[in-house]
DNA sequence: TTGAAACAGGACTGATACAGTACTATTTAA
DNA sequence: TTAAATAGTACTGTATCAGTCCTGTTTCAA
């Protein structure tokens, strides 16, 4: 089903909730209330989105997180990269010396194109435009392939 | 990570194959000694492939597996989509109810939005394109995205 | 008519990854 | 000094995935 791992969809929720009081500082506990998540998952998200750099954290009273950027300068790709790891669609696409299959395989350079692909997909959706519905599916996204 | 499942890019590896010869009956045991994958392993893939209609067994003595459509005609979303069902991003692209956050959520036509991007990315790509190296990565697929 | 080759379908198992939880340490402001 | 809050790590149960096996059915050919 090709999918993105639900903590990776919480982390968009959390990372959109944040960017809506930019500058202001949030803590975990009010953030997971906010989303309607357990707290225990939004801390183990935060302290990811942290370790990217996407939010900075404050300790101590009154602490919490914060992000940087406006939201329209923070992409969904930065996100599930920051949860998952780089987006590729197979092991093979990553790193060569993964996939067992590598010597008898030939997919991997297409694999690798329709990886970066979908990644470029995700660097072009910003956290500003998830916070808001998305306009009617039929003008949507358009992928331009291989002879485009 | 984003990834397909390591069963679907072996149907990837086997369809490939399977169009190479196309016209031509080729048996399970011929297909995984070919690319180099488990008999028990290819038979598996080449069922769930036969319901989704994508190739065409034949039983008894000389029987085997063909494709009927041109490699061309067969796109890479297709094959995923027999292995692995609907090509989306998350729970909710694909129907109501299934996701808990639902009513929190605003995200849920993005994401749709998202994942139909993506499908549209893998439609166009061939298994005719699949079975040959790709061409350099630098003229590569392109992903116009919600303002393009 | 019989036997072997080959697919069909389902059930089972082990391994891995995922989601969630818990605990302890550290930092900071009041 | 205390309480609020994050940081880090480790643990656990569950679900999914990959792989295997078994039994049944079909078909061809000797």
């Amino acid at each position: 089903m090709l999918r993105i791992s639900k903590l990776t969809d919480y982390a968009i929720m959390v990372m959109v909730e944040l960017s809506q009081s930019r500058g202001e500082v949030i803590s975990a506990h009010a953030l997971a209330e906010r989303c309607g998540l357990e707290l225990p998952t939004v801390s183990k998200l935060l302290k990811l989105l942290t370790r990217s750099e996407l939010v900075q954290s404050f300790r101590g009273v009154n602490g919490g997180y914060r992000v940087n950027r406006p939201s329209a300068d923070i992409s969904v790709a930065e996100v599930i990269a920051a949860i998952e790891g780089p987006i590729a669609m197979t092991e093979c696409s990553i790193d060569t010396g993964l996939c067992q299959q590598e010597d008898n395989c030939n997919l991997r350079s297409n694999w690798q194109r329709i990886s970066l692909a979908v990644a470029e997909a995700m660097q072009q959706v910003t956290l500003a435009e998830m916070a808001r519905p998305a306009p009617a599916v039929t003008d949507s996204l358009k992928i331009a392939t291989f002879n485009a």
